[in-house]
DNA sequence: CGTGGTTTTGAAAGTTCTCAAGATTAGTGG
DNA sequence: CCACTAATCTTGAGAACTTTCAAAACCACG
């Protein structure tokens, strides 16, 4: 399913690889090659270890990353939403690192590398740069999260953290959709599903959030944010 | 302290940024600008906030990384020891977002990225991108680790990575030098000194490590490795 | 050869997990 | 549109693990 859209009319523009690129330089970025692509619910965008050249652009929906250990469980590593630029770590050896399913319907957006870098446009690698230099910062911020903390805190963080991720989007930062289930949650955070239904049910008896079918509302968001410190 | 040497003179070339340069794109680079020092234990090499467009390469010892939380904890996010590169998480907004302190007496080499990058050379820029999206990997596999596991395993995997890490420089994997303590052991993997102490003490009885000062000897790596599974 | 920092050990307290079962929700087909 | 089924979420209770507090042993350094 294809819906050709110029990057420059693209409404991630600001969050996009192109993201600080002059115009006539977007052009080029459209030529050189992207492909938006509608995906269903729990579509596998990509698989550990295929050969892989490329990063997507969330343009909708959500995607989680995972890997498969030797005894067959799954691990999350990471979801992704919108605005999220996804599989930069495959672009070291041309090989996915992970598992990519959407988590939701979800619509992605291709940027091919190769024909991306044949241009050798420094502007676009610098961005790609900075971009990943952001990631391996943030990926420091969720590790302090996860570590060192109880699993209230590691709950809290995790809704924290997409909270703002939704607020840099222009999204409600006190009002969204969770598209991952309680097990992916607890997965990824490494606690036991029933932990995570618990501290949900606490937080939800303190009245800091609230829960209707996947929509999670904040209602003190600083009373959270004291939780973390 | 300098030490001036050639980059293409130097023992790193295969593991810093110039890696996989042809030999006059190395003359290029040692023109632009790279400064190596010789710190003492426990220097500052970088503060957090601090402005910052250099990595370093670590020639030999070793650093951690490290933030100071709102209650003035430290927590460290990340060890590196020869051949590692520190400071890409800077390089997305020109500012150290850690500070970086040595463990032992450490030589350090400065890469000052602002004069790299205006040569405009494409492959030291996609080389430092593969730096750090192979980076983006390591990382997620370390995250992989601490989330999910027992304490025990969290302190296997640690030994692991870091036994891997020799290995991939040319060291022994089986014997090498731990230069940080238990307790910033514990608190990079998020536990308390006194479990790390105890993890340590039972590997021993298992006899499938032993210590003599700093020093930790794998006797079965491949015990170990099953611990992890 | 002390001295301060680091490591180790023990015992009790606290947190999280596991197992088990019931409640709720989402998805499907009639 | 409703009913049914499967999946997800919630709750409880005991077991297992990790932390905390306290104290002793060890080591590195001046």
């Amino acid at each position: 399913m294809r819906t050709p859209i110029q990057c420059n009319q693209c409404s991630m523009q600001s969050i996009c690889v192109p993201a600080g690129l002059i115009p006539s330089d977007v052009e080029i970025l459209d030529k050189s090659s992207r492909e938006p692509h509608l995906y269903n619910k729990r579509s596998v965008v990509f698989s550990e270890g295929e050969a892989l050249n490329s990063v997507f652009a969330i343009k909708s929906g959500s995607v989680k990353c995972y890997t498969i250990d030797s005894n067959g469980k799954q691990q999350i590593t990471s979801f992704h939403m919108v605005g999220d630029i996804v599989g930069l770590e495959s672009l070291a050896n041309g090989n996915a690192s992970t598992y990519c399913e959407t988590l939701e319907t979800s619509m992605l957006c291709e940027i091919k590398l190769n024909k991306l870098f044949a241009q050798e446009l420094p502007k676009v690698e610098g961005n790609l740069m900075r971009l990943m230099s952001r990631r391996l910062g943030n990926n420091s911020k969720h590790y302090l999260n996860i570590v060192n903390t109880s699993a209230e805190q590691k709950v809290v963080s995790f809704l924290l953290s997409i909270s703002t991720h939704m607020q840099q989007h222009g999204l409600s930062r006190s009002e969204f959709r969770l598209p991952m289930t309680r097990t992916d949650i607890a997965n990824y955070l490494g606690l036991a599903v029933e932990t995570v239904s618990r501290i949900f049910t606490a937080l939800k008896e303190q009245e800091l959030i609230q829960t209707k079918q996947s929509i999670l509302t904040i209602n003190d968001l600083s009373a959270l944010e004291r939780r973390v410190v």
